[in-house]
DNA sequence: TTTTTTGCAAAACCTTTGCAGTTGG
DNA sequence: CCAACTGCAAAGGTTTTGCAAAAAA
């Protein structure tokens, strides 16, 4: 379950202040997890555990996923990073701090529309006030259809469930693995 | 990923109904089927294919549960059943127009809170008019923390992930497998 | 040198698929 | 009888775990 003992989330501008923050936590600054965390820093959005894998080594030399699926854990448990759950398919793991966005997803296409967590404060105070649910969309995002989608359904098309994954604020497109 | 070409909602007060409308849909009415649908009839919330397969065979019989997801997907695709998506853990199965029913769910102690569909309908516009992303919380349900969690990790406890399935309307309380 | 971390292999978990045999109409 | 359905076994995708070898401090 990829537990978490909630840390708060951190921002970090640079790797080199995470890697403090590792060693000030007693892990230690190995080199699979300082390409991790570069991998991280570099993403254009939240990505699987195999894709960071295959971004953290050199060609040919990718670290083992296992200690990737670990490292995030530890990561995540520092409140370095958090993952959401987009439909079915991996997690998607991300640098926490990242503005605090939250995630709409279209479970048709795919689509993966990030906002800020401000923009949906409305909702979230809503469903907090009406049935005392304190809700985060960073983890298991609002998930329904999107425009197009839902056009799409109502004008008959039938069932088209080909996760795309992409992101409307970034622009980037990207599927967890490939 | 269980492909349901969307078919409307059906509603039956009884298994009968529910068997006429599989044959009037050219499917045949086995036992297995038979013994399926009358574990969702009398199912008190929504179950993993793995305890209605459980449910659905009397004692040291149960019927095999790769049939179980097959004809789920049957019934979903025919309208009887839908499914949600509960944290991590197995889909969850139902009768579908069970009263239209959506879900909140603790992603802490695993609390299932479902509501009418009308009481989400604030919510739901909100998101619509803000994003353009028309919601069903019915498959992939909102996830946060329930009032007692919010309060129990606001005052330090730390993480306590073990789902616990329990529903608030029925007041069922359940778990997926055993 | 001691403790942590890694890679590899294997398993766990949920779900789907292939196939040969059984059953419903 | 024939198409639809079933059980079984196996595989697929994601994540976790055990263990001995390797690396950090």
């Amino acid at each position: 379950m990829t537990s978490s003992p909630r840390a708060p989330e951190l921002v970090f501008s640079d790797r080199d202040q995470a890697f403090v923050h590792l060693r000030r936590s007693g892990a230690r600054l190995t080199t699979a997890r300082r390409l991790l965390l570069d991998a991280l820093f570099v993403a254009d959005g939240a990505l699987s555990a195999e894709e960071l894998a295959r971004r953290a080594g050199g060609p040919g030399e990718a670290p083992d996923v296992a200690s990737v699926y670990r490292n995030l854990d530890l990561f995540e448990r520092l409140g370095l990073v958090r993952h959401v759950h987009v439909g079915h398919g991996p997690g998607l793991y991300a640098l926490a701090g990242d503005g605090e966005r939250e995630y709409l997803v279209c479970e048709r296409c795919g689509l993966v529309h990030s906002v800020e967590r401000s923009e949906l404060d409305p909702v979230r105070e809503l469903v907090e006030r009406r049935f005392g649910f304190a809700v985060r969309f960073s983890h298991f995002p609002i998930t329904g259809l999107c425009r197009d989608c839902d056009a799409a359904v109502r004008a008959g098309a039938p069932g088209d469930d080909q996760p795309q994954l992409r992101d409307h604020h970034t622009g980037a497109a990207e599927r967890p693995d490939d």
